[in-house]
DNA sequence: GTTGAGCGTT
């Protein structure tokens, strides 16, 4: 299982949305989109977890994708502790 | 508008 970072999402974006895309490559466990904790406005990002080897299925098919007029952009998730 | 949060039977 691997975290998916995905970025310059349109704050339009809501999880089921995130869902639906990455569901095309594997199954995916979880999403959170990442909103501002103080205001709770969105960031402009997410995360997303998925197999290994899904993931980086992912990765290649989605980083670029135009999603709600923007080109996404999906790689490996650094570890949060960092 | 670019790498989370959790405060706990997660």
């Amino acid at each position: 299982m691997k975290s998916i970072y995905v970025g310059n999402l349109p704050f339009s974006t809501t999880e089921d949305e995130l869902g639906n895309l990455f569901a095309e490559y594997g199954d995916v466990y979880s999403i959170k989109l990442i909103a501002d904790r103080e205001t709770g406005k969105l960031r402009g990002f997410a995360f997303v977890e998925m197999e290994d080897n899904e993931s980086l299925a992912a990765i290649e098919a989605l980083d670029g994708f135009e999603f709600g007029g923007r080109k996404l952009r999906v790689n490996e998730a650094r570890p949060r502790n960092f």
